[in-house]
Parts: structure tokens; sequence; C-alpha cells
DNA sequence: TAAATTGTACTAATTGATATAATACAATCA
DNA sequence: TGATTGTATTATATCAATTAGTACAATTTA
């Protein structure tokens, strides 16, 4: 189960993308192993205070992108997706690389920037170091 | 003048917010300086092939911010911005804080990472080091 | 078997952002 | 005076996001 979380609804992102980023990344911190259980599209839609459309809008793309998959009358679970993980890892990659560049052209300098990595992986995130 | 760059229609960013960030750009890399005058509403959205509402629409928004300075029949210009450019630095180093910290909580390792900074300020961006 | 659960599909409607179009106005400049 | 300029207004069109309600088929549960 687990997605216990708050929507931001003052926030430019969209609803099912806030869902989708946050099984995504429970799914990446091994909070949710594979073959586990998913909230129900109903359960969540209840608990979030939200229409189950838009919950399942996001478990439909979870499950395109390959992350989840679902049946009916049984539910939806967590797949074996580490190869997507690592697709996302570049990605990310990617992401990273545009916005440094950017912070580079606005002129922040590189000593402040290493210094955010250097927080960022020092501090340590959400336990899996 | 300048602001000579090219729309790009397949992107999910505004029209509008590309020509805000373009001119954003080229006054933080010192191409446009303060008092230089920018290119009018309508001969932006001639060169741009598009309606003039949507170069209004990115220099009201550059004025609000304090980045230039408009008036009718005269034209609009580059302000004295230095801090307002201050303060962009400091959003943009939140907003690569927060992305560092996603690609950490991925488990994207801290040695990519510090490579993509090296690479982004050993390569030299456009110029103004 | 019957009833409840579940993911999915569909239509309709609303809201907001984006963009175009066509004017119009007031201030400025040549 | 006449052209230029930023600005304002109204109307229109499109699209994404979301809600709402309903329904269906597969599965589970009792």
């Amino acid at each position: 189960m687990l997605s216990t979380f708050q929507i931001n609804y003052r926030s430019d992102e969209p609803i099912y993308q806030q869902i989708y980023n946050e099984v995504l990344m429970e799914i990446s911190l091994g909070l949710l192993l594979p073959q586990e259980k998913l909230a129900t599209v109903r359960e969540l839609a209840m608990t979030l205070g939200i229409n189950p459309n838009t919950v399942s809008k996001a478990y439909q793309l979870l499950e395109q992108n390959g992350y989840i998959y679902s049946a009916v009358g049984k539910g939806s679970f967590v797949a074996d997706c580490s190869e997507q993980l690592a697709g996302l890892k570049e990605r990310t990659l990617r992401h990273l690389d545009k916005d440094l560049r950017t912070a580079r052209d606005l002129g922040v300098p590189a000593e402040d920037v290493r210094s955010l990595v250097d927080a960022a992986y020092n501090e340590g995130g959400k336990s899996n170091a």
C-alpha cells in the first residue's frame, strides 16, 4: 500500500502528475517493492479527496511506462521495473545537465553549485544511501 | 535591440515564456545592457511571425519583475536590474537544489552529478565566464 | 451462485491558460 | 500633423485538467 501524502493544490503541477511522481518516488526508494499491491483507484481517490478518474489517469501512465501493472478485479501492483528506473536516472541526468547550464549562464558560481551537490549527498536523503 | 531567436512551437513552453526567457538570458549574459532599447512589440511580433499581444505579454511580465521598463511612444528598455538578477540566481539555486535531491532520491550517484557540474563549467557557456 | 470489488471506458461539463484577431487610445517622436 | 509605441479591450478558438456520473467486464469474496 503506502502512498500517504498530501496534494498541493497551489502547485502548477497537475494532480495526476503529483500522484505519478509520488508513487514513482516510493518505488524508486524501495518503499514499495515489486509485486506489492497499491492502493486501489477508489481508495486513493477517497483518501486524497479527489475524483477516481484522476487517480486512474496517474495509474495508467505508470502502467504505460512499465512501473506498475493493473488487472480488473484484482488491483494495481508494483512491476519489476529496474530497467525503467535506470532509464529514468538517465533522463534525470539530462534534465539536471540542462538546469546546470542555465544556472551557469545566469552567472551562478561553480562553487555555489558544488556546495549544493555536497549538501544534497551528505545530509542524506530518504534513506537507501 | 538583439533578440534574434527562434520560437519552438513543439515545446510545451508557452511562446510568451520563451520570449521572456530569451530576453532575460540576453540581459543576464550582458548581451543587452541597461538603458538599451529592446525591439518594439510590433517589431518582434513581426520578426517572430506571431501576434503582438503575445510579445506584449512577455514584455509586461519582464517589466513587472523589474528587468525592463516601458513607455508609450518611446519603447521598452533594459532596466538597472542587478538586484533582480541576484534574486534570480538565488531562485535558480533553490530550483537546482530541489532537482539535485530528486536525482539523489532516484539513486543517481554523486560522482555522475559532479561530472555534469564539471562539464557544464569547463566547456564554458555563452562567454562571460 | 450471488454480491461486492476493481480497473477501465465513455460522455458531458467546467475551468483556466494560451494564442490569435481586430480595434482603439493616449503618449511620444519626427 | 502624422507615424510610432505601449497598452487596453473584446471576441474567439483551442487545449489541458478536472469533476461528475454512469456503465461494463473481470475478479474476488461470502
